[in-house]
DNA sequence: TTTTGTGAATGGATTCACAGCC
DNA sequence: GGCTGTGAATCCATTCACAAAA
């Protein structure tokens, strides 16, 4: 195991590869090996290896892995094995249907806290009980209750970086942000966007460059 | 210009060069330079340029880009210069925000068709007159009406391979999905994949290895 | 003089190929 | 014999550095 310098694509598959081995393990596989793993999420069989092998040796030469075994490695490793708290700000309908939304809450992350700038919505009681506040009370809500671990941004564009800011100062260091735009991050904090724009620009632009293709063969 | 491979990064950064210069444009900034779109959008000025060469040269030297124009060529290599029809299969929190967000309509991406598997939702009116129809009735629905060019799946993770199959069958050759697997696809078709738990794991990664850094300096 | 466009250099990540172990 | 773990080789993307152009 050499912790040395961890590609960022490798956490993603990881958390891939968790997904499967939870899916194997319903299926009652025990032994799975890199090249049938990889087979089902669509890498190479030496990737696999490599990922793991950043971490620890965590198969038996000859055999394989131990589902079960490697599938509670993967969670030590990305930290899977508690519950993550998390607070959202921006209530509205992509708001509503991420708290709505039960795998969030499956998979160990939990709203704890909702806030809003439309003073209407205050008091609201959105899914598991969460009370929705108003955001100018996001300092003090946020110093009563336990330490939050995840900020998540469902704000139009033109408010994120301001929620950003409020939520870095609260001491969260990870926000996950919905917003269609860059968050300007401080020292020691990180954000994931999750930008469907851009996603369908992808889209527009495969189809698009298939259709004008100069097709030559 | 040599069209030669383009990588896919460079797609998903001429959507931010988009969105910036759209905003710097309203702002007034007829000229930018690749130093100054750079510093905002936190790359490197070479990548831009790099980026740009691709496609053909849009720059004037000792100047820089005149935003305007630029901001016509992206998009239309992006393929923004249109309208984007979208079916979305799977009406639930998550569908119905998407619909609702009107982000996607400003962009010129349109929800044309909207199915669902309940059938106490068919016939719903969602937003822009849309209505729900039965999943069992997706090829004639969309059989009858001007082609789709996107589907959109927000189903829960066990529907989503067989809604993926449903719609590439109609002639559809691009999905956006929001279920937290993995989509085989035929030959000729992209599935951008929209993955919060992928996100969130990150995010604890992060702040996990944090954590349990040998912090040694 | 300023800033683009681009070959060359660098840096990362993926894949190969095989030694090491069950 | 079979599969992991890993150095070496390859591939791809980013950055540098400068020639070319306004």
């Amino acid at each position: 195991m050499k912790s040395s310098k961890i590609p960022p694509a490798t956490i993603t598959r990881l958390s891939f590869y968790y997904r499967k081995l939870e899916h194997l393990i319903k299926e009652d596989v025990n032994i799975v090996s890199s090249e049938k793993l990889a087979q089902l999420c669509d890498v190479n069989p030496a990737q696999i290896r490599k990922d793991l092998a950043y971490f620890g040796e965590f198969g038996v030469r000859g055999v394989g892995y131990y589902s079960t075994e490697l599938l509670g490695e993967i969670r030590k490793i990305l930290g899977l094995n508690r519950i993550w708290r998390m607070a959202v700000v921006g209530i509205g309908n992509l708001g509503s249907a991420l708290v709505a939304h039960d795998n969030f809450h499956k998979h160990g992350y939990h709203f704890v806290a909702a806030f809003d700038s439309d003073s209407r919505k205050v008091d609201q009681i959105l899914q598991h009980g969460l009370k929705i506040s108003h955001i100018d009370a996001l300092p003090q809500v946020l110093a009563e209750m336990e330490s939050v671990d995840i900020g998540v941004i469902a704000t139009p564009a033109g408010w994120a970086q301001d929620v950003a800011n409020r939520l870095f100062k609260t001491g969260i260091r990870s926000l996950l942000n919905f917003a269609p735009i860059q968050i300007l991050t401080p020292e020691g904090c990180m954000v994931q966007n999750v930008d469907f724009t851009v996603k369908l620009d992808n889209l527009a632009y495969f189809l698009t460059s298939e259709l004008t293709r100069d097709d030559p063969l």
